[in-house]
DNA sequence: ACTTTCATGTCACCCTGTGACATCGACTAG
DNA sequence: CTAGTCGATGTCACAGGGTGACATGAAAGT
């Protein structure tokens, strides 16, 4: 039989959207999510490096789904066409986890911290998708703007797919998001 | 005779500067910040709501400015001719400040925790921008996309600003952001 | 003069985050 | 089978960020 029980980090991020979500985020001490995993607080801080990251694990598998999606691009697409097909990906990706997803929302809309790092993530992976597109010979600043650009119609047609009921909504509310940024920054009339 | 020095937010600020450059950010404690400034770290935390707060009080100072770039364009301008007005005001007023932009911009570009407070203000600014457009009965989500499209370019320009020697030389540079977001955006191959 | 106001100080405290070292099952070599 | 190593976890002590409660005393009002 194993020493330990298996999944530290699974568990500690179980326990602590439970009590995140009880509680509240800053009324809930690391201790108290290590213990209801069945661990300690030191612990805790090998597997995530504050508190805040126990909520953002996921943001790395995001981020290797954009930037392989834009890789694998048909090679004649252009860089919104690249775009484009990784927004297909991340809509399927993000279909099949709309509860959780909300759940998650609710707790990081509650907290300025959780949205400071929510922002920084959206950052990183705006210049992973930055390189991903210079790797396709776009040059900058158009790989960095439209890499932006991207997470910005992706951040914006998210806020709206976690405040509606269809799982499938995402990639419908993108090219609204989408439709809409080319209108404006064109300079004509949106709808 | 006053019984407390005056400005003592100015005082820490200056103090919080001088030491992050000579120590950084992180070998910096709150206490000595106060200690250089002639107060105490519970003073320190009446003017701040937290260490890094020391960094972006100017911060709604520029927000303010936009804003009111916004509202005060000419009636007739549509959403990207008020935020073209904006990018103006903001040009401006930072080129007064360069070597205080620059030193600022150090500091926080070797502090993650730094940078995701900059990446909340710039959202924050976006928001408020945002709703200055909304009251000029632009409609969301033009109204939305447009501002952060704004925030987006002068961003960048202000990237590109601080790593180079003219002060007088974002507006150029915004405009080469905005020429190039136009030509990613619609389709077009960039420069 | 008496009171009120208010910026600052003092003190005690909790929580986050980290370094150093201990523990002990599992795995591997021989 | 035994010894030794490895790796995940625990224990402990501590620095630093951040806050609540209360004290102080000059200045400003009355």
């Amino acid at each position: 039989m194993a020493r330990w029980k298996p999944d530290a980090a699974g568990r500690l991020i179980e326990a602590a959207i439970a009590l995140f979500e009880e509680h509240g985020y800053d009324a809930t001490t690391v201790a108290e999510i290590a213990t209801a995993a069945g661990l300690t607080k030191r612990t805790f801080f090998r597997y995530f490096t504050d508190k805040r990251e126990v909520l953002f694990r996921g943001s790395r598998e995001l981020q290797d789904l954009w930037v392989e999606a834009v890789a694998g691009a048909p090679a004649q697409a252009g860089a919104m066409e690249a775009i484009d097909a990784a927004l297909d990906a991340v809509a399927q990706l993000f279909a099949e986890r709309h509860a959780f997803a909300r759940v998650r929302a609710q707790i990081i809309a509650a907290n300025p911290e959780l949205q400071e790092r929510e922002l920084i993530k959206l950052a990183k992976l705006a210049d992973a998708v930055a390189d991903a597109l210079r790797a396709r010979e776009i040059p900058d600043p158009a790989a960095a703007l439209a890499a932006q650009t991207g997470i910005t119609v992706f951040h914006e047609a998210f806020r709206r797919w976690v405040q509606q009921d269809d799982p499938g909504a995402m990639r419908a509310l993108m090219n609204e998001s989408l439709a809409d940024l080319r209108a404006v920054v064109s300079g004509h009339h949106a709808t």
